[in-house]
DNA sequence: CGACGATATCGAAGTCGGTCGATCCGGCGC
DNA sequence: GCGCCGGATCGACCGACTTCGATATCGTCG
């Protein structure tokens, strides 16, 4: 669970209206898009986000959803290993949250700025 | 080839920092996302975002990639279909340009404001 | 220490997605 | 009309993803 960043977060990088995408650079943004590509996951991101304190515990996450708690920790692990969440345990239960920094590049990618 | 918009583009929301995503808005916005989860789409896209005029005939993106035509025109259709650019045939080419009013939602998703 | 509750991980089954070669369609030029 | 060329579509293969139930792990409490 302990985060596991197989590799690095998307870089910031200009627009993309401004300046196409380096090769090498596409991999880890495409990943982190992927991991935004299911409904699910993008609630759940979503949840984590906009809850206040900025971190919510699994326990108030699964009981959300009409899925499995397994499918749940799948989900959020998909998130984590995109570099989009991190996760922490204290105690009996794990809190989530968002990573800016990770968030940041992707929405400034896609502006028109 | 002529777009077929079988469904709508993904709707502007606020922030998903500020409220989480709706269920229903979730499925159109994971599918745009889905669509640039790819390394070689996010390239497609960015090369026609980023060029001078703001469209691309599609002999002008084939060379640039190691895949055979069909795939550059399966991805092309994967973005076409969720909203994110349209095609256009004049004479014996055909163009692509994007979608802003497809790609702003979703940088306005993912930022902080 | 031993049982229990909260998550994560594992293994399996079904579905989806990327890629290719082959083929089809629409314009252009002869 | 005929053949050619750019591009899209089709059908198939294979690997990846989603989801589940079962099981393992970590902390807490008695």
């Amino acid at each position: 669970m302990t985060t596991a960043p197989l590799d690095l977060p998307p870089a910031r990088c200009p627009p993309l209206v401004r300046e196409p995408v380096d090769e090498a650079a596409a991999v880890p943004l495409a990943r982190a898009f992927k991991a935004l590509g299911d409904p699910l996951r993008l609630r759940l991101l979503s949840l984590i986000a906009a809850h206040e304190g900025g971190e919510v515990c699994v326990c108030d996450l699964t009981p959300r959803f009409d899925v499995s708690a397994p499918t749940i920790s799948h989900h959020l692990k998909v998130l984590r290993e995109a570099g989009l969440i991190t996760g922490e345990r204290r105690g009996t239960w794990v809190y989530y949250r968002v990573r800016p920094e990770t968030l940041g590049p992707l929405s400034d990618l896609l502006g028109t700025g």
